[in-house]
DNA sequence: TTGTACGCGTTATCAA
DNA sequence: TTGATAACGCGTACAA
């Protein structure tokens, strides 16, 4: 078919240095039972002929893979994307691999991609989305086959999930605290989608704030996360608040487009109205004006998240079931 | 260890419908020599047991895996994230997975990676990185290894390789030409890094345009992609050129963080400065004043380069050692 | 310290 | 139409 050379065996690099193959193998997995020249000729043929174990033989032999599979759903999601490159850095410092299961949208089809991790014998689960309810099938047959499984930002009540994830009650209460602490006037409030544990968080954490500061909280419209969501709540919430003087949009893109919402009906940002987002995406710098926002350690998520999987696939009990990261406020021209 | 349960095997399934494996394994690759009703129950019983057919084992005995690689870099980029999806889509339908290579800036590391992903034999890689030159060395260790390879976006001068990219001549070319017919004076230019072949072909666009027109070129300035980079090359842009009227940023962040720069400097966009972008990102819509921009066939591009990949696997030449896909002119505010 | 036999789950080959 | 057997590359148990 294709030119593809010949696999190099442990048996060829056996032959070519004189030895049985199972020698080569107590080389490979540093067995002690070797004779130091016996070891080190083994390693330079080794290096000679470019040789590489074949993990998929091994995996047959232990029957388990060094193969993370990695469920997320929109890779344009900042956050995630972001949880990703941590995940992945972790995942090769530990001898392990990721592989990429469904980056879509649609949630009806997990069971295809999910049959074809399991297929790939993977020996555990991350899970980069947000939680929705549909998946929670999907979920529970996971956890139910006993495959080791930890979430980032996923929730589900029922079930006992590891999850990393950050503050959010924390990230919504400084969030709309800041906005209080600069004048003491209602915070109004652009949500994500119902459902999503995040967003009844940092609600939460927006109405503690009110509470502590003894300030009615401000009217709440609901988004979906987009840019085209954020221009039209800020419209709807202009239209029921026209003294509107402060808004928290729960992501920097419907902040950012709430902000240009309500330049084209006139107003200012901050002069007439202060504005707060969350995530700190990079351009939330470099927008007009420039975007106060709550930052996230989200690399962080994605490595601690990949370091409990792998201690849960090598037997460890997690000694958390639940681990928060801290949110930071990012002062910038919004809200000043 | 863990609570995994054993995997149900093919013999299990062979067992409980009183036939031998190797019928089984005739049902499930859908050879012709099988009774109908030894058939029927042994789809049946696979159903009830659960049964999925090991890729490892498989992959033992075949000799080839249905596992591709991924390499790219920097997942916060657009265009790449794009790609991957439409990549990983195709990759889905056709039974393949991806497993992630380095996500990592560092090009140092490549070999670990690399290594990472030849253990786990997979079957072909796709690039969708942009070309440097530092990874020529691994590239070409790949091709010499026979290892099936495309890249989408990712050129390199002395080697044959399979590429699916954006027109990019065409795509430089209608972006500067659009704003010499608003006005023919000459287009500034902010450009990626050197060293990209897009930076180069946009570049050679921007110079057939003006040549087309018979306008003499604007001053051009060297960026890194970033929003960072954009607002300092629009500030040393205003200073070279005072009287700038119109600026072609080859990709939408550093255009927008130039406009916020041109801003800073008390310069209207679009009144006194015309910019167009590259790219249509999301927030292209939402920023202020929104940006005109040169949409890419993202998706497409991972699609198409997928699909070559899989059929290269499957011994077939490619027609084609380079897939050009068209872009789109986007008009909207900057530059109207 | 080193080598031999066996098995992991599957497909291909050949015989029945 | 079905079954027995070998083989894929490797690690483990046991023997030498």
């Amino acid at each position: 078919m294709n030119g593809l050379k010949r696999r190099v065996t442990i048996k060829d690099v056996a032959a070519s240095a004189g030895v049985s193959y199972q020698t080569v193998s107590r080389v490979i997995n540093d067995h002690p039972d070797v004779a130091p020249e016996t070891r080190e000729r083994v390693i330079e043929i080794i290096r000679n002929l470019d040789y590489r174990p074949s993990a998929i033989a091994r995996s047959l032999v232990l029957e388990r893979t060094r193969t993370l599979g990695l469920i997320t759903q929109d890779l344009s999601d900042y956050f995630f994307t972001q949880v990703i490159v941590g995940a992945e850095r972790e995942a090769r410092k530990q001898g392990y691999v990721f592989v990429l299961g469904s980056t879509e949208r649609n949630a009806q089809d997990e069971p295809a991609y999910l049959q074809l991790l399991l297929e790939h014998q993977i020996a555990g689960i991350l899970f980069a989305r947000p939680s929705t309810e549909r998946d929670q099938r999907h979920i529970k047959a996971i956890v139910e086959r006993g495959l080791p499984l930890v979430t980032s930002a996923y929730h589900a009540e029922d079930l006992d999930l590891t999850v990393v994830d950050v503050d959010n009650i924390d990230g919504g209460y400084w969030a709309t605290r800041h906005l209080l602490e600069k004048e003491p006037a209602p915070v109004a409030m652009i949500t994500g989608p119902a459902g999503w544990r995040s967003v009844n968080e940092r609600t939460e954490g927006w109405r503690r704030a009110h509470a502590a500061l003894g300030v009615k909280p401000g009217p709440v419209e609901q988004g979906d996360w987009s840019y085209e969501s954020g221009y039209q709540t800020g419209r709807r919430l202009l239209k029921r608040a026209p003294k509107l003087k402060a808004v928290f949009a729960q992501n920097d893109r419907m902040a950012i487009a709430a902000i240009r919402a309500f330049r084209d009906a006139g107003r200012q940002v901050p002069q007439n109205i202060r504005v707060v987002g969350y995530d700190d995406v990079p351009e939330a710098r470099y927008v007009h004006p420039s975007l106060t926002t709550m930052r996230q350690p989200m690399q962080e998520v994605g490595r601690i998240a990949t370091q409990i999987l792998v201690e849960t696939i090598n037997g460890k009990q997690p000694e958390h079931r639940e681990v928060l990261l801290k949110t930071e406020l990012i002062v910038r021209e919004s809200s000043s």
